[in-house]
DNA sequence: AAACCGTGGTC
DNA sequence: TGACCAAGGTT
């Protein structure tokens, strides 16, 4: 840490003269210039942008964003929804346990905070769904605090800068303490943004620009040519393939029958076609007995950690029934956009069937 | 500490 | 076309 151009000035001094220039216009984001102006970033908005970040594409979260912020424009506005219908809003967007530790987390800072979010990385820390990074990144961006973020933008940037070849995970607390000496105490919420907006459009995992980057000239991988092959990273395990069955049964008046899936594990909260197990083989299952017709064709889908090919049956949903599993839902009240990708692709496969 | 937890875009 | 990747958190 002796080279004069590593030193928390330089680099915060270059990034923040970039951002100035080319910060992306977000609908989250107080611009660099707004922000010269006195104006602060919404704690409320701040919060649900970061967590809705988590793992995820800005492109992705725009529309959801967008959707949420309509419907609930702050934080007693959310609290007060149903979970139904926040799961249902969430659907598509994936990681659910986000949207139920959301909900969770509005209604503590209703009923324990005022309504008003703490503006420390420690008390922020305590609540559900937010863990250091997104501790950090709301102090610094929504209060304006001297924090580091470490998300992968910033592992990126830092590795590259300093050429460290340590795979991740292991190397985050030697890239911590880099990224730490760099956060200047003036803008430390414009710096946060500006290193995360350098990793997301100059600093890419593939084919860096490193021809335009302001941090070219201190940036050590770049001297060395080792920029793209940065950060190194521990190989992951192969996904393994699992089988499954989904029943879809629907009534003449558009009725379905749907369930409710439980808050732990995969696709918690949210709604599903009633089906087997998903394993090595796939097991019948039906939640009624009923002639089921299978589909041609299945659907595929990819999960965080494993394959899933899933067969779909389908059965007339009798006019009066009292399912021991799931609930009917009225065709006023089903919504296909309320389900996890999954169950709308085995959705859509029927309804590409039928027409 | 390692496993679990979604999805869509990209090359 | 399949693996990698994205503003990670929880257990």
């Amino acid at each position: 840490m002796r080279d004069p151009d590593l030193e928390a000035g330089p680099v915060a001094d270059a990034l923040l003269a970039w951002y100035d220039a080319h910060a992306r216009d977000l609908p989250w984001r107080v611009s660099p210039a707004e922000r010269a102006l006195g104006v602060r970033p919404d704690p409320y908005r701040v919060w649900l942008s970061e967590v809705m970040l988590q793992q995820t594409t800005v492109a992705a979260v725009r529309a959801y964003f967008h959707r949420f912020t309509t419907l609930w424009p702050d934080v007693t506005a959310l609290a007060a929804a149903e979970d139904g219908t926040v799961m249902g809003e969430w659907a598509g967007l994936g990681y659910y346990a986000r949207a139920r530790n959301l909900l969770k987390c509005a209604r503590r800072v209703v009923s324990d905070l005022d309504g008003r979010f703490p503006d420390s990385p420690e008390a922020l820390r305590l609540l559900p769904g937010i863990g250091p990074y997104t501790a950090a990144a709301i102090a610094a961006i929504a209060f304006d605090r001297p924090e580091t973020v470490l998300d992968g933008n910033v592992e990126r940037v830092m590795a590259r800068l300093h050429d460290i070849h340590t795979p991740l995970p292991g190397a985050k607390p030697e890239l911590t303490a880099r990224a730490a000496t760099h956060t200047p105490t003036t803008r430390p919420g414009d710096y946060a943004q500006a290193v995360m907006d350098l990793g997301a459009t100059i600093c890419t995992p593939k084919s860096p620009a490193c021809g335009i980057c302001p941090l070219r000239a201190p940036c050590r991988a770049r001297a060395a040519g080792t920029a793209a092959e940065l950060p190194k990273k521990t190989p992951k395990k192969p996904k393994p393939t699992r089988r499954g069955i989904v029943y879809l049964a629907r009534r003449d008046d558009g009725a379905v029958l749907l369930e409710r899936r439980p808050d732990k594990g995969l696709l918690g909260g949210m709604l599903g076609w009633p089906g087997s197990e998903w394993g090595e083989t796939a097991q019948e299952r039906p939640p009624f007995a009923a002639q089921w017709d299978t589909l041609a064709g299945e659907v595929r889908h990819t999960f965080t950690h494993f394959h899933l090919i899933l067969t779909v049956k389908t059965a007339p949903l009798p006019d009066r029934m009292n399912p021991e599993t799931g609930e009917i839902i009225t065709a006023a009240g089903f919504r296909p956009s309320d389900l996890p990708t999954v169950m709308r692709k085995a959705y859509d496969l029927w309804r590409d069937g039928v027409a």
